[in-house]
DNA sequence: ATCTGATTTGACCATATGGTCAAAGTCAGG
DNA sequence: CCTGACTTTGACCATATGGTCAAATCAGAT
């Protein structure tokens, strides 16, 4: 049961193939990926690649996993007994933070959905709703207690995810309409005046 | 010059290829996809595909260009000269109806803007982009005239478009997230009332 | 320096895939 | 029911792709 440590060359391997894959994947999904590609980006022959992984899916499957923990930890981080504007506007940061700062991972995780989800519809069905009915909860709490305004805390999730992830997963679009890099500045000001708006008790 | 008109039996196989096109490609994107999965789908053989579209890229850059338009004519309605918030909640509603409507397209347009817009990356900053500029003045002069609330035209405009498509693109998960099929109506409310707070002049 | 296990690779294989082609079948107008 | 154009297909091809394997090379402990 005891897996021998790693030894320096297969730290550096698994991570720049675990990088190459994100790369790939992200940007062609798991079918339209090869890994000759994959192998390419990684500065690794196509046997050798196959001598880490047993196969293109396992990269892909590790890829996703390690994603998953990492996508709800922002949701999780959302205190329910903090001040209710201030976590809100505080998760929708970290959200923001994550698209500016991992948008292939926002990508690869799009692209999974995108196709239906086949490798992660238990854990959406499971974890993830889990999670966000828990923080439903939360959500009608504070509503009830006329903190922030009435409104449908699965749709309003709904809409932090959707705003966020775009400026990942459309980032190509925005440029072109902005024609200049997606400026995540305004961004974050702009979303934070937003959801200000939405949660605002009137 | 003049090209003959279309036989019944063109109409039909093109029209046939074209939806499977759309099936599988929105699912698996353009490298992810085969000729053998389109062909099928369209209830044809791969040759007799191939006998109406020179390619498998002909297939998707049609089924593309004419999505385009399609895309675009929700925000071209826009009209200048309407009630701002009327007008811009009717975009959204249009925009959230095309979701419903036409998952796929979405999809397929999702897709191949994940994977760097590379077959309509000339579209998006031209046609798209002037067409955003020129909705941003009318957006500003509304802001001008008082007759909705100071925000980034630009970034109110991806709001608009994350929100509803984030239904289409991320329908699996937010079917698995609430357990059920996604609940047009109370989307179209919740947008409806989103829309509203951010709009509101305060 | 030597030995051992870890690492790398060239050659290879079976299958999948985009695409071609000539021949066969079908349809509509005369 | 004939004919020429339109449609369909089985067989085929070149290349790409996921994956294997035995041999070669390398790193580090002794």
């Amino acid at each position: 049961m005891t897996n021998k440590p790693e030894t320096r060359i297969q730290q550096r391997n698994r991570a720049a193939i675990m990088t190459a894959g994100l790369e790939v994947f992200s940007q062609f999904g798991l079918r339209g990926s090869t890994l000759d590609q994959i192998a390419d980006e990684a500065g690794l022959s196509k046997p050798n690649l196959l001598y880490y992984f047993p196969s293109k899916d396992a990269i892909y499957t590790a890829l996703l996993e390690r994603l998953l923990d990492t996508w709800l930890e922002p949701l999780v981080q959302m205190n329910p007994d903090g001040d209710p504007v201030k976590e809100i506007l505080a998760y929708v940061q970290r959200k923001l933070d994550m698209s500016r700062d991992f948008p292939r991972e926002s990508r690869l995780f799009a692209n999974e959905i995108l196709q239906g989800a086949p490798h992660i519809a238990d854990h959406l069905s499971q974890d993830l709703r889990r999670l966000v009915d828990e923080k439903a909860v939360v959500l009608r709490a504070w509503i009830k207690a006329g903190k922030i305004a009435p409104t449908d805390p699965y749709h309003l999730i709904f809409s932090i995810w959707a705003m966020t992830q775009h400026y990942a997963d459309f980032d190509v679009q925005v440029r072109a309409v902005l024609g200049r890099d997606t400026p995540y500045d305004d961004v974050a000001a702009h979303l934070e005046q937003t959801f200000r708006a939405i949660l605002r008790v009137s």
